[in-house]
DNA sequence: CATTATTGTAACAAAAAGAGACAATAATAT
DNA sequence: ATATTATTGTCTCTTTTTGTTACAATAATG
């Protein structure tokens, strides 16, 4: 939901909700935004222009919020149910806004929304709040605030598709800086696929892919051998 | 698209589309539309009702035109670009239909259209076309007429994910009876991914997996050992 | 009753994955 | 300086999985 939100400017009853993640080094995160004076937690999320792509919408509307180009975007499922929808909520959040609750009346209706996840790199992103919500911040997977309407659902299905899709995808690359050590791309798969790897077995398949470029060496100052930087090709 | 198409009865600018996959025991099918008197091509498709999830929409929408009850379905995308709809084209449908053109006005804006795909038994199914077409036809994935719009976009894509997502799911058995035969097993899986496979080694695969049962053999009357009947766990 | 084509399974080879061992090596402590 | 420490890169051996070939079993046919 960006800039003016004017009914005849959108296409009705279609929405799109975002997961985004993001890496911090040892935990997979996602970014939740907060209502003003709300409580409510929910994804970063938007409507449609009228002559607007599905895609284009919502690749500017992440943009807009981490502040990225050039965002690696995924559809992964549409969420259509009945009941999904929920009025009092998309109420309170206009209510407590600057917005007039008249002007957004169509909001309360019921709603499809097309659900996205991003991998980005999270060192590089500053978030910043809208004009609807209080907060954005980063929480990691496993510890959620309570998330209105289907949201939760809308998280879990996330990181089935992103599991699902991980081995043939190769999307590792997106979640972390351009140079990367061996160890920080074990922890990205790790944290992704929610269960620990064995060193050796993941080193020897990653280098026998043919998709990493050693470079230098990395001294963290640390008492032992410093490891090699990698980039993907 | 069933019954009455009135306006106020669905929900404006959504639709879905489906692609519908059968097996003859050879070949991959689709089941493809032909409009009255248009030479116009198209996946099965209809509309939601503003009270009706996604889910059921499509379900009943399949049902209706199969025969068949408890589908297969899998949504699998959701095609959102501007330029996907053509009014001129569905504008020709309806006129060399019974139906009103003012009555469908509606129908020629933008359509976000939810793809799903079915996967059904070929031989329970006798499709029938509804008010708007003319015919409803089994095509080879691989010989389909031209279609209209982004309909073989809708094709390609969802062949994609339904490879992707074949080795995982288990997804065979919806094409096949609930009997049949290893060799049918195998045909059904070289004919989603496109390729052969070894005789020897896919029996051994499929039976060290644990999801067979073994019944009694088929005699085929043919000059060679019967092969053993198997149905899914 | 031999012939035919296909099926089920065994046997061996090759490739991939699991598991452990160990030397190399940056910093730190002595 | 030198020993200590923890982690890294690589090697080896084992186990599992997959590829390949071979062959006996067996329904119909001539």
């Amino acid at each position: 939901m960006n800039n003016r939100l004017e009914k005849d400017d959108y296409i009705q009853n279609i929405s799109y909700d975002s997961v985004i993640f993001g890496f911090n080094g040892t935990q997979l995160k996602i970014l939740i935004l907060e209502y003003h004076n709300t409580g409510l937690f929910a994804l970063p999320g938007g409507f449609v222009k009228i002559n607007e792509d599905l895609d284009e919408a919502v690749k500017d509307g992440v943009s807009k919020r981490t502040g990225l180009e050039n965002i690696y975007l995924e559809q992964y499922h549409t969420f259509g149910s009945l009941s999904r929808s929920d009025s009092t909520a998309m109420r309170r959040i206009i209510e407590e806004s600057d917005l007039d609750v008249k002007d957004c009346e169509w909001m309360f209706g019921r709603f499809i929304s097309v659900g996205y996840y991003a991998l980005i790199n999270y060192e590089e992103v500053s978030p910043k709040p809208d004009a609807l919500s209080d907060s954005i911040n980063w929480y990691p997977i496993d510890s959620l605030p309570k998330l209105m309407m289907d949201h939760e659902e809308m998280v879990a299905k996330a990181l089935q598709v992103l599991r699902a899709n991980f081995e043939n995808k190769l999307i590792g690359m997106n979640l972390l800086p351009a140079k990367f050590t061996m160890k920080q791309l074990q922890q990205v798969h790790e944290a992704i696929l929610g269960e620990k790897l064995r060193r050796t077995t993941f080193q020897r398949k990653m280098l026998s892919k043919d998709i990493l470029v050693r470079h230098e060496k990395l001294f963290q100052g640390k008492a032992h051998k410093a490891p090699y930087l990698y980039s993907f090709k």
